[in-house]
DNA sequence: CCCGCACTAAACACGA
DNA sequence: CTCGTGTTTAGTGCGG
């Protein structure tokens, strides 16, 4: 779960937008955004998780993310504890080392998290750096899914309540993944023993790591600690100290944090040496620990892992005879399953990948940048800050997720320049959109068709190929479009954007939809959230999907409502985009009151020169960006 | 199933 | 004639 909501965040993120369905999700934007990202993503593993209660609110699946991430944090600070001072070996040197633990126990409940902290966790940046194993955690989410739905089938026998089901699924679930995390390492480890897989410790991880988290960032995690008062370090220590298990899981860990920054405080992630041994003994604690008694997999003195009945007297011998041994003997074939798909994925990522990405990588301006060039020219892998989107290059799957969700093209493409100009990605834009930015970005709001074709090679390393089609493709969408008005300039002849045209064309309403809430939610993690909505309202373009990433209080609690119903409405005009567009121009103004629908040409007369304001708007109080244009090219197109 | 949208492909027209 | 630019039509895939 963690996995799945830290990777939703992210996705959502570029985002957000768009974001999202992409390598799985299929790419849509339409998907993606809305759909795909729900489906992939939180809303999937929400459903699973929380299905049996029904749907849970916006709020609730925020929180409940929330909780899976600081749960499984917990969760492993308490096996810690539990497995020091609990059965058998309570020292008093234990006892000191458990001291530290309730502490950040205490510090890492849940209640305590506020959204806002949480944004803090996961930066958006950081949680760009994740995505890169969102294919992975996809990947293994569903695994998961799979298993926790087997699991709760086999539970279920006696917990049918509501509430406190889901208060147990959760604990399950944690434990499950935890488990899974564990096999998944172990069952690694085995093969590199056996020299079956070369993969070194760190790399290994790598992939292992995303689960975990993609949910807690090990860099952000500092700032958790920080906040309570315990420094980062001497968490690490205490945590190191305490003989923890979570190395063991961590060792993916490791070669997140590994850079610069101190890492990851997390325990559980951070791996010290990836000492095999370690899995074990935590394993052990995180069994005991949580439920002294139970445990998600053991009952009715039998383990209860799908296709796997040991016999065991108690928990005790379960939890004995599970690690190592029995556990990997009852999934084998998940276990190799996942191991090769995990493998070969790892080796089509090209192995740092994922380190190169993390947080650590982000720039000094803050963004994270995508993997450069070099790395992986087709490799298909999602930009930072874009959840879903259909990246990959090639079938006419991709198409569209800019439209409806990643609207803020603008602040998407700003987060993801470099992303997309040395990636062979292809953008999860449409060609109307991206025509529309090029244009935008210009100081004229006009472009030649020629200019253009520069603007789409330059801007995105996908179009340097294959330019009969795509060349193509933005003609015929600046013909057939109306939004984009052609100018007969002196040199020939320019295309400029009729605002008001574009966004008649956009998906006027974003009602409350619970589809459209949900991506909200999912879009959680967008990016640079208040750049990119910002960025959207400067776009006009829907706040969509966006927006709601933010759900963080501050922010959250007056944007939501805002996103809401004030969507389909026309956004304040924030000159966010300062940057190109000139003082005069008021853009977003215009947004949805199209008066008129169609028309172009109506609307093109409407467009006399003489009256700036004349426009028929009544309410719009300046023209549309691109109607200065034009009108300020009068001649040609009035006559 | 239908519709709308986005994309691809291609034919055709025009002017330089 | 070729090439670049525009326009238009047809077909496909996808999501609502």
């Amino acid at each position: 779960m963690m996995v799945e909501s830290a990777s939703e965040t992210i996705r959502s993120a570029p985002s957000g937008q768009n974001g999202v369905g992409s390598l799985s999700g299929q790419t849509d934007g339409s998907s993606g955004g809305a759909k795909g990202t729900t489906a992939s993503g939180t809303g999937r593993d929400m459903t699973t998780g929380a299905d049996s209660n029904g749907e849970m609110s916006p709020a609730e699946l925020l929180h409940f993310q929330q909780q899976q991430a600081l749960q499984v944090a917990r969760q492993f600070l308490l096996q810690q504890a539990s497995g020091l001072s609990s059965p058998g070996n309570n020292d008093s040197k234990q006892s000191a080392s458990a001291v530290q633990v309730p502490v950040s126990v205490a510090m890492m409940s849940p209640q305590m998290l506020t959204p806002q902290q949480m944004q803090q966790i996961l930066s958006p940046p950081q949680l760009a750096g994740v995505v890169v194993g969102i294919a992975l955690q996809e990947y293994y989410k569903k695994q998961q899914e799979q298993l926790h739905l087997q699991l709760l089938t086999q539970q279920q026998a006696g917990k049918p309540q509501p509430k406190e089901a889901l208060g147990n699924k959760q604990l399950a679930f944690q434990q499950q993944l935890l488990q899974m995390q564990q096999l998944q390492q172990q069952h690694l480890l085995n093969l590199q023993r056996q020299g079956l897989v070369s993969l070194q410790p760190n790399q290994a991880s790598g992939p292992l790591q995303t689960l975990p988290q993609a949910a807690v960032c090990p860099t952000d995690l500092p700032q958790l600690w920080k906040g309570e008062g315990a420094p980062g370090q001497p968490a690490e220590d205490s945590v190191k100290q305490e003989g923890l298990d979570l190395t063991g899981t961590a060792a993916t860990a490791t070669s997140f944090a590994a850079p610069p920054k101190v890492s990851p405080p997390l325990s559980h992630h951070t791996l010290p040496n990836g000492q095999p041994t370690v899995l074990t003994s935590r394993r052990d604690s995180s069994s005991h620990e949580e439920t002294p008694g139970s445990h998600p997999l053991y009952g009715h003195g039998e383990c209860k892992w799908p296709g796997c009945e040991t016999l065991c007297e108690d928990l005790g011998q379960f939890i004995k005879v599970q690690p190592p041994a029995h556990l990997l003997p009852c999934h084998p074939p998940q276990l190799a399953k996942e191991s090769e798909r995990l493998q070969a994925m790892m080796a089509h990522l090209a192995a740092p990948l994922p380190v190169t990405v993390s947080a650590a990588d982000s720039f000094p301006d803050g963004l994270v940048h995508p993997p450069t060039s070099a790395a992986a020219p087709v490799t298909p892998l999602r930009p930072p800050g874009l959840g879903s989107a259909s990246l990959h290059g090639g079938g006419p799957a991709r198409r569209r997720s800019s439209d409806k969700f990643c609207s803020p093209i603008s602040s998407e493409l700003a987060q993801n320049h470099e992303f997309y100009k040395n990636a062979d990605v292809r953008p999860p834009f449409t060609y109307a959109s991206l025509i529309r930015q090029a244009i935008l970005e210009t100081p004229d709001r006009q472009l030649t068709l020629n200019e253009i074709y520069n603007w789409f090679t330059r801007m995105f390393a996908y179009f340097r190929r294959n330019t009969a089609t795509w060349k193509n493709a933005v003609r015929h969408n600046l013909s057939l479009h109306k939004c984009f008005v052609r100018v007969e300039n002196v040199k020939g002849a320019v295309w400029t954007v009729d605002e008001r045209e574009y966004q008649k064309r956009r998906p006027p309403k974003m009602t409350g939809s619970p589809t459209l809430v949900k991506n909200m939610i999912s879009g959680l993690s967008y990016g640079a959230l208040n750049a990119s909505y910002q960025a959207a309202l400067a776009e006009s373009s829907f706040p969509l999907l966006n927006s709601p990433g933010m759900l963080n209080p501050g922010s959250a609690s007056s944007l939501l409502p805002l996103s809401h119903d004030d969507v389909g409405a026309p956004v304040e005009p924030l000159p966010s985009n300062g940057s190109s567009s000139p003082p005069r121009l008021s853009p977003p103004q215009y947004s949805h009151q199209v008066q008129v629908k169609e028309e172009p040409a109506e609307a093109e007369e409407d467009r006399q020169p003489g009256p700036p304001l004349g426009t028929p708007n009544p309410s719009a109080s300046g023209p549309p960006e691109d109607r200065d244009l034009e009108e300020e090219l009068p001649g040609e197109e009035l006559s």
